[in-house]
RNA sequence: GGCCCGGUGGUCAAGCGGUUAAGACACCGCCCUUUCACGGCGGUAACACGAGUUCGAUUCUCGUCCGGGUCACCA
């Protein structure tokens, strides 16, 4: 059997919206569960909307992302060049055997010709009424002879139908007559996508022809170029859309205007790039046994097309996140202090507190990265806060006892001569059974003059031994302050 | 508008003629508890509609409705 080959073939116009990623991230599935290559292909034929350092930011995201591609532009490969504008002498023969077995023709109808058409009742739809497609000999020669510029189109069939077998959405078949004498080569010499792709992906023995759905009702025209050529048709596989849906609920193929929507975006919010490639592996794609949580390598293994999903599917931000926070909490405490760390600098400067530490009690709570610093803002600093909170009913803690709980725990604290958790620990489980209240008594008071928040990762003793008895003490103290107690 | 595709809870989704119609996220309770979170337990909630075919339709066919895509010298 034939080696399966894909290829993802992004234009450099931009960022890297999760749409691309998935459908890269599907090529290259397709290509690994069959021990089969990826391929990168960068398609620059739009001179015009070309964004500088948009092919470092595929490459990046790629490489960020685990898709590594077997042959491309920087790793070279059998089937350079990798980037169509270095292909550029490539398709023009292609297209002259097309214009000599009678399927394109020169179109020398001018910009202005084809805008005013649009005017026309007709084809207000766009369209264009095939003027040059069957000129005659000498009309050709004189306009050549002239330097008249030109286009050149397939000569799509008037009548019949053309069919197509896609990998998930089966046999369609659409009426030649809504076909469009497409171009192929455009003024300027380059050719368009339509015609670049399928030479392209010929020429690199792609297998798999994996895109988006949009492209689904431009395929005929994809098929009718690959029979003219006496090509092999290629399997297509064309995916569901990811959709967005705004505050109004109503739902469309996802946009800036539903959140951040480029992977870059996604991870500068916060999250982790295997946790969106988990995620958008789902959004369309379901593996037999239902799996939620997968690597790539697992994704890599289970991967098959017939799991691919007809319906669109609306971009969720809340899995996503929940998918995170299983990402997150799967590391390893050392891991999580690594990539948590710039976060928890940012809250806390240059005041030198334990990250290991402060990473500990944050792990199990976070499902965004960017949550860090407003979750632990309280270890730079005290902030300004109100006694209502020393009172909660559910810890039993009122305006008459707070300030007896924290004047004893101060004491207690005070004559701590070892500041490690289990001493903290022990010392205020230990002072709540003396004082014969529930430990939240204690607990409570303690914890909110240390932090200032009502709520805080972690508890009482974590945060006291984080900042370490001199600091600890001092809080308590302007926390009695508060309470209007006082240390003495 | 023409053409193409789709339609299972709020979201992602199993299902592929007979099921009490899974599971996950979200949401709501309860438990655990030193706040929050984690964890555990439980709950609300779905086959768009109408005809066929069939002993029997979520599943097959047709129509309606709804949603999306596409009709470029963009990809």
């Amino acid at each position: 059997m034939k080696k399966v080959r894909t290829r993802f073939a992004p234009s450099p116009t931009g960022f890297m919206h999760v749409g691309n990623l998935r459908t890269a991230l599907y090529e290259y599935l397709i290509a690994k569960s069959q021990d089969g290559d990826f391929v990168l292909r960068i398609e620059d034929t739009d001179r015009e909307r070309l964004v500088e350092g948009a092919v470092d930011l595929i490459y990046k995201t790629l490489e960020e992302a685990g898709l590594r591609h077997d042959e491309g532009p920087d790793v070279g490969g059998d089937y350079g060049p990798y980037v169509q504008s270095e292909r550029q002498d490539i398709y023009m023969p292609y297209a002259q055997k097309l214009i000599d077995c009678g399927c394109a023709y020169r179109c020398f109808c001018s910009k202005e010709r084809l805008d005013a058409l649009k005017e026309t009742e007709e084809f207000a739809n766009g369209g264009y009424d095939r003027r040059c497609r069957d000129l005659p000999k000498e009309e050709i020669d004189r306009l050549m002879a002239e330097g008249t510029p030109f286009v050149i189109r397939q000569k799509m069939p008037l009548d019949g139908t053309t069919t197509f077998t896609d990998a998930v959405f089966g046999e369609i078949t659409a009426p030649n007559e809504e076909l469009q004498d497409q171009i192929l080569i455009k003024t300027d010499g380059y050719p368009t996508y339509n015609f670049a792709n399928v030479i392209d992906d010929h020429l690199m023995g792609i297998t798999h022809v994996v895109r988006g759905n949009e492209y689904l009702s431009s395929t005929p025209k994809y098929n009718l170029l690959y029979e003219a050529f006496g090509w092999e048709i290629p399997t297509y596989v064309h995916l569901p859309l990811i959709m967005g849906k705004d505050e109004d609920g109503n739902v469309s193929k996802l946009s800036k205007r539903h959140g951040a929507t480029g992977f870059n975006d996604l991870i500068a919010d916060g999250f982790l790039p295997q946790a969106v490639v988990n995620y958008i592996a789902l959004l369309g794609w379901c593996p037999k046994d239902n799996k939620e949580m997968m690597t790539l390598k697992e994704l890599e293994q289970e991967f098959s097309i017939d799991g691919i999903s007809k319906s669109p599917a609306v971009f969720d931000y809340a899995k996503l996140e929940w998918f995170n926070g299983e990402y997150i909490k799967a590391m390893t405490p050392e891991q999580f202090e690594e990539t948590a760390r710039p976060y928890i600098l940012q809250a806390i400067g240059d005041k030198q507190l334990d990250t290991l530490k402060i990473a500990g009690i944050l792990q199990q709570r976070t499902t965004k990265l960017t949550q860090i610093p407003e979750m632990i803002d309280f270890f730079a600093q005290l902030p300004e806060y109100d006694a209502e909170l020393f009172i909660n009913k559910k810890s039993k803690t009122n305006a008459e006892n707070a300030p007896v709980m924290l004047k004893a725990a101060y004491e207690a604290l005070k004559a701590l001569p070892e500041w490690t958790a289990d001493a903290v620990h022990d010392l205020l489980i230990d002072l709540a059974s003396k004082l014969e209240v529930k430990n939240g008594t204690v607990m409570w008071p303690v914890r909110i003059a240390a932090a200032g928040k009502k709520v805080t990762p972690g508890g009482a003793v974590e945060i006291l031994t984080i900042l370490g008895k001199e600091e600890s003490l001092a809080r308590i103290e302007s926390g009695l302050e508060k309470l209007g107690a006082g240390v003495n």
